[in-house]
RNA sequence: GCUCUCGUGGUGUAGUCCGGCCCAUCAUCUCGGCCUUUCGAGCCGAAUACCCGGGUUCAAAUCCCGGCGAGAGCACCA
C-alpha cells in the first residue's frame, strides 16, 4: 500500500477556516461620541512608559472620529517641572499625535471650589484639621473623626476659612466600612503654601489627584477612560464624586502594567543625574526618554504600533527590547542607507596594477537611490576595523567589500581580481580617516572612522554594515539596534 | 495583613463572554537550509504554550470548584 492509498484513512487535518479578520483592538463600548484624555504630571519630559496610554488613547480616537485632550495635571506645587508644559507638548508633536485641546489643571482652580461646595453643602464631604496621622489611624480602625459628623454649614464655613488661612484638609465621605482601607475617606484638598510655577501664590488649596480628575473628567465630557490597573482603586474613589453630584459616569478600561526590564524612567531620578552631570540632558541616548529615543533614530511609528499591537488586556506584560526594535527595524530598512564604518581601524597599503573604483549602492535593494563612488589608486591607505585584521592569515583571500579581492601579506593587500569568490569573507573598510564616535545605550563609546561622505547624512539615520543601524549627528553616531 | 485584578510558547498577541471549525493564530526570538559582494533584508522549514488538580459534558484553553502563582492599591503624590 503506497502513502496515497492509505490517505483517506489518515486522521485529515480539517480544513481551516481562512482567517481573514485583522487583529484590531477590542472595541469600545458606548462608542457615538468618545473623548478621551492624555493626563500626564507636568514633571518632565514623556518617556516610554507614557507612550502606551498615548498609544492607546491615540487609537481609539482615530478609530472613532473622537476626540483626544492633552490634561496637564500640576496640582501639586512641589512636583512641576515648569519646563515640562512645552516639552511634554513636543513630544506629542514628535509622536504626531495632536490633541484637540491642551487643559492646564492650575487654570481651573476656581471650578474645583465650586464643585467641592456643592459636596460639602449636601453632606458628601467635610474639613477637618486633624493631624495626619490622627485621621488615618481612625479611618483604619473605621472610625470618623469627630470633624467629620459637623453640619454641612460648619464645614462649609470652615472650607471658606481654609482658603485664605489656617490648616487643613477637605475629605469626601465614602464608607467607613469598606472593607478596603484604601477606600474609606479620601483627601479631595490639601493646604500647599509653597508658590506654583504657573500660579505663584494665588491659592493655598489645592485639589489632589482623585478629586481633580474625577471633576475635570466630568466637565470635560470624557467618555472613555483608558489606564493602567494600578488605578482601579482611584476608579473607585472618583466614582464617588460621580454620585454626590449626580454625574453619569464615563467608561472606564484599566490595562495590566507593563515593566521595562532594564530601563530607568523615574523623572526624579533622571532629572537628578542629569543635574550631577552623569547624563548629558533629557536627550542622552542611554535614556528611554522620548528625546533619547528619537535622537538614536526610532521613528514614531514604531511607539504606536507596538503598543496597539499589546493590546489592552489585564494582564501584566514585559516589555520587550527585542521585538520593539525588530518592529522599528521593519519601517526603516527598506529605505535606509548603508555605510562602512570600522572600528579601531588598522592601517594597510593598496598594491594594484590598475586603478580600482568603489561601487557601492547605498542601498543593496534600492539602487534608484544611487551609490557611493571612489577611485582607489595603488598605494593608498586602507582602513580595516581591528576586529577583521586580527583574524587574517598571511596570504588569505579576502573581499574588500564593493572594491575587490585582494590577498593580504604582511600590511599589504594585494589586488586579486574583480569577480567575488564565493565563500570568501567580506568586510567593509575606509580609505580616508574620518573618525566618529558610536554611543552605544549601555554607556559604552567605541572610535572608528566611516565613509568620508556623511555631511549631508547629518541627523539621519543609516546602518553601518555589519555593525547595525545608527544615527548620524555631527561627529557622532548613536546606535539604534542590529 | 487587608482589598482588588489577572494566569495561552522565551516575549507580546488571537481564541475565553455564546464549549465542538483549536492536535491552538500572528509577530518576534532561537535553530537549520536557500539566497545575498553586510553578521541587514528576503524565502523555506523546525522547535517551543492553554498554571496545577478535580468536576460537568459525547466534547473544555473556553463552564464550575479548589489549590498555586504573578501583579497592583492601602499618601495631605500623580
Amino acid at each position: 500500500m503506497s502513502s496515497e492509498d492509505l490517505e483517506p484513512y489518515l486522521p485529515s487535518k480539517k480544513p481551516k477556516v481562512e482567517k481573514i479578520v485583522e487583529k484590531q483592538l477590542p472595541p469600545l463600548n458606548n462608542s457615538d461620541s468618545v473623548v478621551l484624555r492624555f493626563a500626564p504630571g507636568p514633571s518632565g519630559p514623556l518617556h516610554l512608559g507614557h507612550t502606551r496610554a498615548l498609544a492607546l488613547n491615540n487609537y481609539y480616537k482615530k478609530r472613532y472620529g473622537g476626540k483626544l485632550i492633552l490634561r496637564l495635571e500640576d496640582t501639586n506645587p512641589n512636583a512641576i517641572d515648569s519646563e515640562a508644559y512645552e516639552m511634554i507638548q513636543s513630544d506629542l508633536n514628535w509622536l504626531n499625535i495632536e490633541a484637540d485641546e491642551v487643559i492646564i489643571q492650575s487654570d481651573r482652580i476656581e471650578l474645583y471650589y465650586q464643585e467641592i461646595r456643592k459636596i460639602i453643602a449636601e453632606g458628601g464631604a467635610y474639613v477637618t484639621s486633624s493631624d495626619a496621622e490622627e485621621w488615618r489611624d481612625l479611618k483604619n480602625q473605621k472610625k470618623a473623626h469627630p470633624d467629620r459628623e459637623r453640619l454641612p454649614e460648619v464645614q462649609l464655613s470652615e472650607f471658606e476659612s481654609l482658603l485664605v488661612e489656617g490648616k487643613g484638609i477637605v475629605v469626601i465621605k465614602t464608607d467607613l466600612e469598606d472593607p478596603n482601607p484604601a477606600l474609606r475617606d479620601f483627601v479631595a484638598l490639601r493646604v500647599v503654601e509653597e508658590p506654583h510655577p504657573r500660579q505663584s501664590t494665588k491659592y493655598r488649596l489645592w485639589p489632589l489627584y482623585n478629586y481633580a480628575v474625577a471633576v475635570d473628567d466630568y466637565h470635560l465630557g470624557i467618555t472613555h477612560v483608558l489606564r493602567g490597573k494600578d488605578h482601579l482603586n482611584n476608579t473607585l474613589k472618583q466614582k464617588w464624586i460621580y454620585k454626590y453630584l449626580g454625574w453619569d459616569e464615563p467608561e472606564y478600561i484599566h490595562y495590566g502594567l507593563v515593566s521595562i526590564p532594564n530601563t530607568n524612567l523615574k523623572t526624579s531620578k533622571i532629572r537628578e543625574s542629569i543635574a550631577e552631570s552623569e547624563f548629558s540632558g533629557w536627550d542622552d541616548c542611554r535614556l528611554a526618554t522620548l528625546k533619547g529615543l528619537a535622537r538614536r533614530g526610532y521613528r514614531p511609528e514604531t511607539f504606536l504600533k507596538y503598543w496597539e499591537n499589546s493590546g489592552l488586556k489585564e494582564v501584566d506584560i514585559k516589555f520587550s527590547w527585542q521585538n520593539f526594535d525588530a518592529m522599528n527595524k521593519d519601517i526603516i530598512d527598506s529605505d535606509t542607507r548603508r555605510l562602512f564604518f570600522v572600528s579601531d581601524p588598522v592601517e594597510f597599503t593598496i598594491e594594484t596594477d590598475d586603478k580600482l573604483v568603489k561601487d557601492a549602492p547605498w542601498h543593496p535593494d534600492k539602487p534608484e537611490l544611487g551609490k557611493r563612488e571612489e577611485e582607489i589608486v595603488s598605494g593608498s591607505n586602507i582602513f580595516i576595523q581591528k576586529s577583521d585584521a586580527e583574524a587574517f592569515q598571511e596570504g588569505s583571500l579576502v573581499r574588500l567589500k564593493n572594491l575587490c579581492n585582494v590577498i593580504v601579506s604582511k600590511n599589504k593587500l594585494n589586488f586579486e581580481g574583480m569577480p567575488p569568490k564565493k565563500g570568501s569573507q567580506i568586510i567593509q573598510w575606509c580609505s580616508s580617516h574620518t573618525p566618529i564616535d558610536l554611543f552605544y545605550p549601555d554607556g559604552t563609546i567605541v572610535e572608528g572612522i566611516v565613509e568620508d561622505n556623511i555631511s549631508e547624512l547629518d541627523g539621519e539615520t543609516v546602518q553601518f554594515e555589519r555593525v547595525g543601524f545608527v544615527r548620524l549627528e555631527g561627529k557622532k553616531a548613536f546606535f539604534l539596534h542590529r
